[in-house]
DNA sequence: AGGCGCTGTGTTACCGCTACCATTTTTACA
DNA sequence: TGTAAAAATGGTAGCGGTAACACAGCGCCT
């Protein structure tokens, strides 16, 4: 669509003409610059509209000298979430004509480094969990005002751009698949406590078990890091109780896996024995065996959606910019290491 | 690179000027028109080259009216090799100015799909594994000479462009590690007999051993399939060998996270009681407890060379079209899933 | 010698959009 | 009601390339 051979495509002379003012009002209205009667742009727009034209976003980067270019932080190791998220954003990148910038960055990014590419190299950034969450990368952005979307994080402030899913829903509706399939004693391994993900998942496990009438057993939590190995440790905290859960919920899918290894270790099988549910949809939830149920987070569609967030953040002057929370509709994948209650 | 704000690029009038001669002879050097006469070639390129001077792609593709479309292909599931071969991908993708397409394909995609998408979405496909090692894919393509990149395919043609590591010598190296930890008896789980780089880890694997003088043990060897769950399966063989064997080099880096599973369920502790090692490096590689020694390829590397390649490709009138295998270097990662023999 | 077809190079006119400045219209106020 | 200032709109000239054609110089043939 950015630039196809396509032989007669709609162009800003043609829209001009048809709305019978020059291409110049066109392209004030395309640009969103105040000092176009309302009456003109209303027109412009419609005929915009009805044309169905988009602007060649080529031709603008060449009269403007630039490209914008947007970056997008990259953890390390790389979280799957970032991979996953590059496919939607790609779309959606050359679609806009904006040149994406994959930057490598250390959870401990120092924030003057962060500053000091802003201007220079980048003109907006997206920046996906675990970043998301720390303190020091939100302050110095939300002083700076800089160009930004914030995904997955869970204490969305009122002056970003935020991009999540609504996790503590999605948790207690995994929940409660677990409880219709008669399990009573759910254990439950929580995430990182830096992460506030970990929070709302745990809030949604909480509402479901009690709403159930089911009492919260403190025994049934464990405490983790979204790490393989702290859910394979957890589970096997969980699996030692006297009375040991039925099925267990992993905050995400790396620990769902480790419990999986976990309950091979205490010769139990999955899921005749113990449920196992997780996170994420992440590429492990598939690729162990058996294979997770677990709640999928549209991370594609949210990587266009940053994409196209941070572009009008970016085309919009400091008063226009309107802050907003997107939330992207979750989904339960149901796979096979979930079943009844033994 | 691509389009910067910087002011005093260098353009193609600039190198006219400085060559005297007009910017349309500057063009066909740049674009290897063939009937620009041999000297004066030489005496634009040189001053190219002094000058530094790189073409605008924006000014080109709004000039030419296309950008150049070139698609990834991607199986389902995503392996996690292409999330990261489209990292370095991009990166190529933005400074040559062409259009990246991250197309989702099975790897049983009709060939004739293939060929439609080929000038009407395509203008040259990068085909990674497993896909690079079906035949019917590899035919089609050849037979209509469409621009193209194999990865990681290890039967190549020699009239196609591939790019690949030298599996053979990487599964050489990492048998001859766990040999210089004292391991004698090593367990080995093949990977999916369809692609053929399975055959290539294996008989490296057999080079080091036999090389050792150690016997190649049939027992020893488990066929495997790339998943989770096979690795699992294979493993169980050979730790219920009579004489089980102190490591077990899995073909990949999903089956030796089955391995580990297994391991577990078995009693045995890694790496004190059993080593394991992996190839690829993916993700699950450092995921997993305890994280595995694997052999890294630069994926990310070679996706920027594929562009390039593909790039190049396209460029190239059908007579100049030269074919090569790049093969990039492989890397032993050394974590802890592998000690010495107990 | 004139006409023909080559090869190699230059000229011109855009590609679709926006920066910059000129011009027209509207508004505000004496 | 006239006029200056402000608001809205238009004209022009590029951004940095390339397509299409024009043209110069040369060897070859009749």
């Amino acid at each position: 669509m950015a630039t196809k051979a396509h032989p007669k495509r709609i162009t800003i002379a043609d829209v001009a003409k048809a709305a019978n003012v020059s291409a110049m009002t066109v392209s004030r209205v395309v640009n969103r610059d105040p000092k176009v009667k309302d009456q003109t742009r209303r027109l412009v727009e419609e005929v915009i509209k009805q044309l169905n034209y988009t602007p060649n976003v080529v031709a603008r980067n060449l009269a403007t000298g630039v490209a914008p270019r947007i970056a997008i932080l990259r953890g390390n190791p790389s979280h799957a979430y970032v991979s996953e998220l590059l496919f939607g954003a790609l779309e959606e990148a050359s679609r806009l004509g904006v040149q994406l910038i994959v930057e490598q960055a250390d959870a401990d990014l120092k924030p003057e480094t962060l500053a000091a590419r802003f201007g220079n190299e980048w003109d907006a950034v997206i920046v996906p969990p675990p970043m998301s969450d720390i303190p020091g990368i939100r302050k110095i952005i939300r002083e700076h005002w800089f160009p930004s979307v914030f995904i997955g994080s869970a204490k969305p402030s009122d002056d970003t751009q935020e991009i999540r899913i609504d996790d503590r829903q999605a948790a207690y509706e995994l929940t409660q698949y677990l409880i219709s399939k008669g399990h009573q004693r759910i254990g439950f391994i929580k995430g990182n406590p830096n992460q506030s993900v970990s929070a709302q998942r745990y809030a949604g496990y909480c509402q479901a078990i009690e709403q159930q009438g089911i009492s919260l057993d403190p025994e049934l939590t464990q405490p983790g890091l979204f790490t393989y190995k702290s859910g394979a440790e957890a589970s096997d905290g969980l699996l030692r109780l006297k009375a040991p859960p039925t099925a267990i919920f992993a905050s995400n899918d790396d620990m769902a896996a480790g419990a999986l290894a976990t309950a091979a270790a205490h010769g139990l099988s999955v899921p005749e024995q113990l449920s196992v549910v997780g996170f994420d949809d992440s590429p492990i939830a598939s690729l162990v065996w058996p294979a997770l149920t677990t709640v999928r987070q549209p991370v594609s569609a949210m990587g266009s959606m940053a994409i196209n967030t941070a572009f009008q953040d970016l085309t919009m002057t400091a008063g226009e910019r309107a802050w907003k929370i997107e939330v992207a509709r979750h989904e339960l994948i149901e796979r096979s290491s979930a079943g009844a209650r033994p």
